[in-house]
RNA sequence: GUCCCCAUCGUCUAGUCUGGUCCAGGACGCCAGCCUUUCACGUUGGCAACACCGGUUCAAAUCCGGUUGGGGACGCCA
């Protein structure tokens, strides 16, 4: 079995087209085949080798590893010719010397009897050569249907007659999408095409091609869509949809590769899966017919489930990049363990948990005045006077508490009368991870030269 | 408009092929309780769906037909 990956550099990975590399790459790893990946760049206008090499970084860190070097379709325009030029010899192509002009013609007035717009055969048999600006076209065959079973959709098919004469090879000397397909997939081996669903109307025609030329038919395969809330094919406007945009969010690859395999692939009631794991369970009968709607809240549970499952240094290196992005100076792995640790499972993200950390790395935390205003009164600073004595005795999360329910009987109040000056004075806010837990990452120097501050703070 | 595809909780889905074990299961989210020094985590419970109409059958979420709804494609883009 061999699958591939096809994408066209004009634009970043996106969510959709990185369910379709997971998908392909899942089937050929299950059946111990082969990955290809093929850059279609055949489109010299808006391709760009950024894109190749966004393409390239997102495919890596999403741990989907292709066999052989990536195949470029504009390296290999000598084979679409010789394609061309078989089907051109046997008859099942033609060259066409219709302009732009009268194509939009014939366009205008399918629209109008509304109708099909698809173009009329109109040099099908004038039996022309080639010339300036002229293509090539595929004769299509006006009657019959063309039919296939769908590795997920089962039985689709098509009345010849819907088809056109579509262009084989334009006027700039280049392959069209089709016609670089079918040479490449058959030129390549691939035995198993899988593809978004917007693929579909392509197949028939494909498969016309491959047939035109005598050549055996792979196996297709139409995933269905992903879709924003509103319905819509995810795009822009729902936000993030490329694979770095997540990356940069803080999204683990882990979270992000579970999430996609789940949206359209199941097994059983089961929501957690590691790569490894899905090759071995992956089957092309549990992916699901219908489009599926793109959930951040999922991924946000996932995202969150294995950024626990991290080890405490772990995490911090990955939040060591986001904290020094706020300008921060994360350099100690030690101390960025320990900060780690304590905000583990207060964050969605990375990003999320490295605002959540960044107090600990400040030289000097801003106190949140509306809540200053509030706490550091006058008896709110004998309780951080107090908390100051007592602190060389305050070594362990027991004596800590015991610290809080008495300073609280004394006062007649709760716990948290106690604790939230505290917390104010050591983080800058209202709320943060456990105090004891901050007290511990801080250490005392730290701890009581913001206490210190906090003392000195006047509305 | 024409063609193609799809249709189970708000969302992702199990169950559909091989009708009965499904007055429909799980997960996310949401709501309530518990835990608690804050925020979270955790935990317990709850709300919530077979689009509609007809047919086949002793029996239909499951099979068939239609309707409605949704998506996609109609490029010398891929």
């Amino acid at each position: 079995m061999k699958t591939r990956f096809a994408p066209s550099p004009t634009g970043f990975l996106h969510i959709g087209g990185a369910r379709t590399a997971l998908f392909n790459w899942l089937l050929a790893r299950h059946s111990q085949g082969s990955f290809a990946l093929r850059i279609e760049d055949t489109d010299l206008a808006r391709s760009n080798a950024s894109f190749t090499e966004d393409i390239l970084a997102s495919m890596g860190w999403l741990g989907l590893d292709h066999d052989g070097d990536p195949v470029y379709q504009t390296g290999r325009i000598a084979l679409y010719k010789e394609y061309r030029d078989k089907l051109l010899a046997d008859g099942h192509a033609y060259h066409c010397h219709c302009g732009p002009e009268r194509l939009e013609e014939v366009r205008r007035k399918a629209l109008a009897t509304k109708s099909k717009p698809r173009y009329d055969g109109h040099c099908r048999d004038l039996g022309l050569g080639p010339a300036p600006g002229s293509v090539v076209r595929f004769r299509c065959p006006e009657q019959g249907e063309t039919a296939w079973m769908d590795l997920i959709k089962g039985p689709i098919s098509f009345l010849n007659d819907e088809l056109d004469d579509l262009v084989l090879f334009r006027a700039d000397g280049l392959p069209t999408y089709n016609m670089a397909v079918v040479a490449d997939d058959h030129s390549m081996g691939i035995t198993h095409v899988l593809r978004g669903d917007d693929h579909v109307n392509n197949t028939p025609r494909q498969i016309l091609l491959y047939e035109a030329l005598g050549a055996g038919l792979p196996a297709f395969g139409h995933l269905p869509m992903i879709l924003g809330p509103d319905r819509k094919r995810l795009s822009k406007r729902h936000g993030a949809t490329s694979v770095q945009a997540y990356k940069e969010m803080g999204y683990l690859p882990e979270a992000l590769v579970n999430y996609l395999a789940r949206l359209g692939w199941s097994h059983g009631d089961q929501e957690i899966f590691g790569l490894d794991e899905m090759v071995g369970l992956f089957s092309l009968e549990q992916v699901g017919r219908s489009a599926a709607i793109f959930d951040m809240g999922k991924l946000n549970w996932l995202n969150s489930h294995y950024l626990k499952g991290l080890d405490d240094s772990e995490l911090g290196g990955k939040l060591r990049p986001f904290l020094e992005e706020m300008g921060l100076d994360a350099h100690d792995p030690g101390f960025l363990a320990k900060a780690a640790g304590t905000v583990k499972e207060r964050g969605k993200t990375l990003r999320e948990m490295a605002e959540k950390a960044a107090f600990y790395f400040k030289d000097e935390v801003p106190l949140n005045p509306k809540e200053a205003a509030k706490l550091l009164t006058p008896e709110g600073k004998e309780g951080l006077r107090a908390f100051l004595a007592a602190l060389p005795g305050l070594d362990s999360d027991e004596a800590f508490d015991k610290y809080l329910e008495e300073g609280a009987k004394k006062i007649g109040a709760k716990k948290g009368a106690v604790a939230q000056p505290i917390r104010l004075a050591l983080t800058g806010e209202i709320a943060s991870p456990g105090l004891f837990d901050v007290i511990r990452v801080l250490g005392e120097g730290k701890v009581r030269a913001r206490i210190g501050r906090a003392l000195e703070w006047k509305p």
